[in-house]
DNA sequence: AAGCGCCTATATCGGCCCGATATATGCCGG
DNA sequence: CCGGCATATATCGGGCCGATATAGGCGCTT
């Protein structure tokens, strides 16, 4: 989903300027399933005002740099709804500890040990966020979204810890590009026999 | 963690040619951790040789055009163990589904209940690639990452569906753009009411 | 046997987006 | 009184994806 179409989601939830956006909505609790930052709001929303899809109302306050209030226009809701009724694009999941993890048998154990204690650490970190933000009676979708975030760090964090000294004891005792290392996977390896 | 880095961790289970770390590795089960497309891997690769982090072997086959085998260099070991002794960097996980569920009081049941069905079918067709790849024997890291993916996709199709009628309850009745909506978060309530 | 699509393989390019930075102002605390 | 911080908008360089171009071989079909 790109940064047009999350704006368009979020000013559906009510008039907003640029910097509400990043800060009521892709800062914070909901950092976890969308993002989008200052680079790419301020040109959407300009294009989308140019486009006639939101309206502008500039609050002059005396003094401070005008506040630019943008919200939905009639054209701006429908193409809003005809967005978000296309089937959602596939999650996207990276990891930079996946490929510490990966490269496990080429690293020392203590190496390896700091990344699962960091990662473990980013993790309750971003559990404890979202469960203050879930206490503080948030009901409806909002709610939903956080309960959603909330069970998907508990059971991360859960199986990162019961399997961490089965990762940790792979590692060290091989040299990087020694080809010996890993025969990739079995199913790899059939597709590989071929040649 | 950027392309160059990637490629230079996988480099380090193997000497390989731009098409091999993009088909061997990014597609397929690994795609559920870590990414990078042609456009980044070619000229990555191109640019650590530059540097001389990596070696070029052209086996030049007859007719096809030359595969470019990259290895790793001594520079490059030492510079891949340095960059992988560094903290892990967050894990960055996006959702379109979430963006339509936090929509679902501006949308349809019926695109609710779409979206759902689409969502599972993809996580579902995740995890059945992943257990397939697992069961094909796979040990070391490699298992050890197959096995977090698994259990990943089960919790959350879990989740999903446990919780699928409270969203889709929660859907339709709502007019997009009318403020009255969501109040954000009391916790984000709690910073507005100072303005 | 000619043609077509597919697989292997390398490479570039437009465009989207992030992260850093610039700019301007008011307020509060030291 | 001044530095830091919050508010607020905006731009720019660079990284990266997705689409596309190129090119030869192989197998299947017509």
């Amino acid at each position: 989903m790109n940064v047009r179409t999350v704006c368009l989601a979020l000013l559906a939830h009510g008039e907003a300027s640029g910097y509400d956006l990043k800060t009521r909505w892709t800062d914070g609790p909901f950092l976890h399933f969308v993002d989008a930052s200052f680079g790419s709001i301020y040109p959407a929303l300009a294009k989308l005002q140019a486009e006639g899809l939101v309206s502008l109302r500039e609050e002059s306050q005396p003094g401070k740099p005008p506040r630019k209030v943008y919200a939905l226009t009639e054209t701006g809701k429908a193409a809003f709804i005809e967005a978000m009724s296309q089937p959602p694009g596939e999650d996207i999941f990276r990891s930079s500890f996946a490929m510490i993890a990966l490269c496990a048998p080429f690293l020392d154990r203590e190496v390896i040990a700091r990344a699962v204690d960091t990662r473990l650490a980013q993790q309750k970190a971003e559990l404890a966020e979202l469960e203050q933000a879930l206490q503080a009676k948030c009901g409806g979708p909002i709610g939903w979204l956080l309960d959603w975030g909330v069970t998907h760090f508990k059971n991360d964090i859960a199986h990162v810890e019961a399997t961490r000294k089965a990762l940790e004891d792979m590692a060290g005792g091989t040299e990087p590009g020694t080809e010996v290392a890993l025969p990739v996977c079995a199913c790899q390896a059939e597709m590989t026999e071929q040649a």
